[in-house]
DNA sequence: GGATAAATGGTAAACGTTTTCCATGCGTAA
DNA sequence: TTACGCATGGAAAACGTTTACCATTTATCC
């Protein structure tokens, strides 16, 4: 059975105003044919003048435009996306919604899509191949013209990235950006936007050898993400660039969470030698390992420097306040959904590959080291 | 010109190999008709063999869903949208995406809108109508089966929502819901999930009263929406209800931010007579709140107590812990999500009207008065 | 005034599905 | 054998747009 009744005959009335009324009230479809009907013209120039405009005679334009608004037409855009290729909507895939640092970005995204007209459909992948792919899926089921992707592979299966015969659809990948020494060639060439991290974590790093640490235990984030690996390198970086000794036993892997941050904490407490700082690859790891440090009636940052990543609106609020990287993410956001829109829309595009700057925060939690 | 370039002429070949190579290869189209044409049998059986399985033969059913998987046949939704008028997307419309708390309903939400097939496209209002109204047209131009809203007004111009003849799209009021009181008789209809923001407020300070404090300040959420009105009543009925004097001038009006807690925080410590309590509607409010008591050197709760509402994930965290009210976010999103869903395919509802329990949760922001 | 070009609006073919009919073939019962 | 019903698959109509292609009118220029 087809969704819509047949329409719904009208008893026969001498009097047309009352048809009227019967026929606007009771018809539950209004579309460009009743527009084009009602107006005693054809469809096709209700379509031009509302989306063609100097296609028109502007008398036509202005009576068809009238006559929409007052009757409130609405464009079934399911239809027009079917006939134009286009369905303006993009689908952003992220491993955690409810991370305050996704959602800043994710919020900024959505702003910059709505004023160029596209929507967002968002997807939380936690973290999950198989759900990537089902978001992936929604671009190549034509529901979206193009995908941002958060994670450091495309949501598409392998078997299609490896083939000539599939066309890339328009992507962006955010934040957590692969390598590109690990990628095939094909991959090399997805756009993407993202901070240095492995400058940052290293200038972060440095920050704290300047302070006068040379133990600084590390808890990192999901240790397959490349933003981990990345900041993981940079943390290298300094301690060899400073002639320090890189102990591995002080690197703890963890997640992008708090739990994480207080649970290798409590394990960092148990090492025989106390490092005297601890660099958290998130504020909120960094916010949890504070939390367990007070606990255990340290001071921070006398006993213990924190430091943490990313400068979540909570980190300037927190006790002690948090030294942190700053992230642009309005930026990240605002970027990401316009390259996007313009790879969709065919723009001229200066740049597909762009690092944005990060800043070092100093505040509170980290201070000269005094044991 | 339409998107599409017609078929690609291919060269005469006596490899017949060779030539389905090219096909394959350069034909970027693979639909219904081509795996149809490529199995020698009607588009009709393709269809059902994909979508109506036991509408064919068991042969038939295998070997189409065996070619579709293989040659990656991918349906086009939004054709099939067209044609069966359903999208499976819905729009969620949040006032602020990036906030806690509103971001952990959203991202349950999507999870179970996900397992029912469901995809959320979500706009941020920014708490503007002119937007809401723009996210409540996806609905209305057919990009989506219905839609969540957290405001208290559905997205759509009253005009309309006040004519007979307008149908009322599938909707769900979520978190901020209307006194129905106010509300005409077809809005009293509309189905919403919350929890009882009067009865929480009463507790919370009533929580406060019983541990001695009679001279408590409120810092509000943004004054229109319905959560800070209803909070604010659960405010005075306790207040009265214990025959302490309501002060209005210890009622500060401010949004659901972190800066909010910390302006008006710092016009509270201008009173003549400073409050020996803070209550502050949602938990940023009272993070902002502590931040700039602590600032001024007060201690919380010795010389101020301070309360917040939602239980967002930094409130075990803060220091102090912070004493607020638990709404069951998990709970709210999935059920939104499933409640919009049966309402879209016209399940038997038991419920549409569904008040979800709170949880007054007692930390260290807040103790017995000591001065 | 006639030829040509530009502006305008209509007709109808797509877009890729789903589903209503209908035709066929086959098994079963009378 | 006839009749009937059921299982199966195909043809074709719809869903609501956009747009290529025409046909007509109007303006312009000699």
């Amino acid at each position: 059975m087809h969704p819509r009744a047949k329409s719904c005959k009208l008893e026969v009335s001498a009097n047309r105003c009352f048809l009227q009324v019967i026929f606007k009230s009771m018809s539950n479809k209004l579309g460009i044919k009743e527009l084009a009907q009602h107006l005693g013209i054809s469809i096709a120039s209700v379509s031009r003048a509302l989306h063609n405009p100097n296609r028109v005679s502007k008398e036509m334009r202005e009576r068809v435009q009238a006559a929409a608004e007052e009757l409130g037409y609405k464009q079934n855009t399911l239809a027009s996306s079917l006939r134009t290729a286009k369905t303006k909507n993009i689908v952003a895939i992220i491993p955690d919604l409810s991370d305050t640092f996704n959602a800043g970005v994710i919020r900024s995204m959505e702003d910059a899509a709505i004023q160029r007209g596209y929507s967002i459909l968002f997807g939380d992948s936690q973290g999950d191949r198989a759900r990537e792919l089902r978001y992936g899926d929604l671009v190549q089921s034509k529901r979206a013209d193009g995908v941002i992707f958060f994670s450091e592979r495309p949501p598409f299966p392998s078997k299609l990235l490896d083939s000539e015969s599939f066309a890339l659809p328009p992507m962006v990948n955010s934040c957590e950006v692969a390598d590109l020494d690990g990628l095939t060639i094909r991959n090399k060439e997805i756009p993407y936007i993202t901070i240095d991290n492995r400058a940052a974590a290293s200038e972060l790093t440095q920050h704290l050898i300047d302070q006068g640490h040379s133990r600084i235990a590390v808890i990192t984030g999901d240790p397959n993400t490349p933003s981990t690996e990345q900041r993981l390198a940079g943390y290298r970086q300094s301690i060899n660039a400073n002639d320090l000794e890189l102990e591995e036993e002080l690197i703890f892997e963890g997640t992008y969470t708090i739990e994480s941050g207080q649970s290798l904490t409590k394990e960092i407490l148990k090492l025989d030698h106390i490092p005297t700082a601890i660099l958290c690859m998130c504020d909120e790891s960094a916010i949890g390992s504070m939390h367990t440090l007070k606990e255990q009636g340290l001071s921070i940052p006398e006993d213990v420097a924190v430091a943490g990543f990313d400068d979540i609106r909570f980190a300037e609020f927190s006790t002690p306040t948090l030294t942190t990287i700053a992230q642009p993410v309005e930026d990240i956001g605002r970027k990401c959904a316009n390259l996007l829109i313009d790879i969709i829309e065919k723009e001229d595009i200066k740049e597909t590959k762009i690092i944005l700057p990060h800043k070092l925060v100093i505040r509170e939690s980290t201070a000269a080291i005094s044991r």
